[in-house]
DNA sequence: AAAGTTTTCAACCGCATTCTC
DNA sequence: CGAGAATGCGGTTGAAAACTT
């Protein structure tokens, strides 16, 4: 026995929307609001639709004064910020950012934002790699060394071209791959700039949990202390200014994250060396 | 110009949480 | 308090557009 289905699948239309839906649903809300019932609105309006679908391109689509594309510079370092403390929490990050959907965000994330930053990433350790060749070419001759084997220079990490996420590991569960792909996205982050706050709230096993005075009063509502320091190139930094923001949609902190960042403490005070952190993800597993 | 490949993003799916009775 | 319904959320999919060969 599964769960009984939301709508009746068969007489639902499935894929894009077309003009006229568009123009049924927003007309319909803009005059009676979606009654707190979305699975019964579709039928109210003869819209072939599952609430569901109605809900989401409400949302995502139709609702006034959304965005699409453009993102700035500005909400780029925020999304990052926010995906360094929460995690793909889509939903809170689109609450620190007027005008854009969680779906858009995920979306903006996934397809550019995470292949931008990698691709600043590679960059940077191209000019590293480059740095220490030489440097280490200056010592041999110097030293009157001979040449060292392949295996000695390969010491010099060697960033991939490609998946910088950690490889396909065989896990357990899902849920644990995702953490793990998360925890090595953040380890990036930190590396190109951000940094976590450590000298405050550590409770009991070094979680760094912290209740925020959430007007909402919801007594389960927690977000970690965000303070991250950006690149001091940023006049102002959006994490202080969300911690200023109280309003920030915060939710519970589940004890994985906590762990994670746990982690992440002790990370970053360890070796600042390419070949710590790729030892660290298994890049030395061919 | 055509075929193949990659990227983008709207929409769907299913699970978790919240609400209502 | 428990069960079922409704809603919210994040991951995934697939069609279309953009790009490359």
């Amino acid at each position: 026995m599964g769960r009984a289905p939301c709508c009746d699948k068969a007489n639902v239309k499935k894929g894009p929307w077309s003009p006229e839906e568009d123009a049924k649903l927003k007309a319909y809300i803009d005059q009676h609001g979606t009654g707190g019932n979305w699975i019964a609105l579709p039928q109210k309006i003869g819209l072939k639709r599952c609430g569901k679908s109605c809900r989401l391109r409400w949302l995502n689509y139709l609702r006034p004064n959304i965005k699409h594309g453009g993102f700035s510079e500005e909400e780029d370092r925020i999304i990052c910020s926010l995906y360094i403390s929460i995690g793909s929490r889509w939903s809170i990050i689109a609450a620190q950012l007027p005008g854009r959907t969680d779906n858009d965000i995920k979306n903006y994330w996934n397809t550019r934002l995470k292949k931008k930053l990698l691709g600043k990433q590679r960059k940077e350790h191209q000019s590293r790699r480059g740095n220490s060749l030489k440097q280490y070419m200056k010592r041999s001759a110097s030293v009157g060394d001979s040449m060292v084997p392949a295996d000695n220079i390969n010491q010099s990490p060697y960033w991939p071209e490609l998946p910088v996420l950690a490889p396909p590991i065989p896990h357990s569960s899902t849920q644990e791959h995702r953490i793990d792909s998360q925890a090595s996205m953040r380890r990036l982050l930190i590396k190109l700039g951000g940094r976590f706050s450590d000298d405050d709230h550590v409770i009991n096993d070094g979680t760094t949990l912290h209740q925020f005075p959430n007007e909402s009063s919801s007594s389960d509502q927690h977000i970690y202390d965000q303070t991250i320091y950006l690149p001091s190139s940023s006049s102002s930094c959006p994490m202080d200014a969300l911690n200023l923001n109280n309003n920030i949609d915060a939710q519970f902190v589940n004890s994985q994250y906590a762990m994670d960042e746990a982690n992440l403490h002790m990370l970053q005070g360890q070796s600042d060396t390419f070949s710590s952190e790729l030892q660290e993800k298994g890049y030395s597993n061919t």
